[in-house]
DNA sequence: CGGCATCCCGTTGGATACTG
DNA sequence: CAGTATCCAACGGGATGCCG
């Protein structure tokens, strides 16, 4: 194994383990998933509140992604039955840790944006 | 101030950057994307090896994946023009910086991968 | 206000077959 | 071996409308 280096767990991925880490990631991977848990980061939101931060979000993608994220044990939904009714979002536990790990995916895709866009371009219509 | 306004670090999204990085998010955190740069890792491979490693995955996929991590600047493609062809896939600085990104997140799914599937499954049918 | 249901279309992505 | 091209099914996701 690599000592100097950060061991890479089984990158030698098992076929299995591999398709199990598919599928989190393709959850946890997805842009809404990621821009949502990056809003409710700061503290917890209401469900307006989460859809303007993220704002490019429909109602329905918001809903969706709020109940897996719920089903998943990344965030927790807190009804107050008033009126007009409330309801907050909040990460749990298991979501800080999330939100710790997107963090320098956040940052790298803040800080490489531009190399990025740039490269697409350059690539392919260039005179 | 908990959450008056923007007042966390610079994760914290303008609408606007919000967008752009929704974009590179969703090209990056593509879960095809993160196990191939996870694959990619530890050397160049050549076309095959990667299938063979990602597993899961489809030619197209592969195909789409690796041309887009290319245009993007994150691998190089490398030809050898012997019979039968070989090519090799390795990533490049930038390359390498994703990886580095991407590892915390690869960590946490592996790490939690069991505690989000049994949140899913105790929630939905505790029979 | 919060949230589900429905329609409906564009994209994703797998399977298959063919080329250099 | 390393792709490319096509077909087609499934899903994603926006718009709209209704209910608590």
């Amino acid at each position: 194994m690599s000592e100097t280096n950060i061991s890479v767990p089984k990158e030698t991925l098992s076929p299995t383990d591999c398709k199990g880490l598919a599928d989190v990631l393709a959850s946890v991977g997805d842009k809404w998933t990621i821009m949502v848990v990056g809003a409710l980061a700061k503290g917890p939101l209401r469900y307006n509140e989460v859809q303007r931060r993220v704002s490019g979000i429909s109602q329905r993608m918001l809903t969706l992604t709020l109940k897996r994220l719920e089903l998943d044990g990344i965030v927790t939904r807190t009804l107050f039955p008033s009126v007009p009714p409330r309801v907050d979002y909040e990460l749990t536990e298991l979501g800080q840790t999330l939100r710790g790990a997107l963090l320098p995916l956040h940052l790298w895709a803040a800080k490489h944006r531009d190399a990025i866009v740039r490269n697409r371009e350059g690539a392919s219509g260039e005179s």
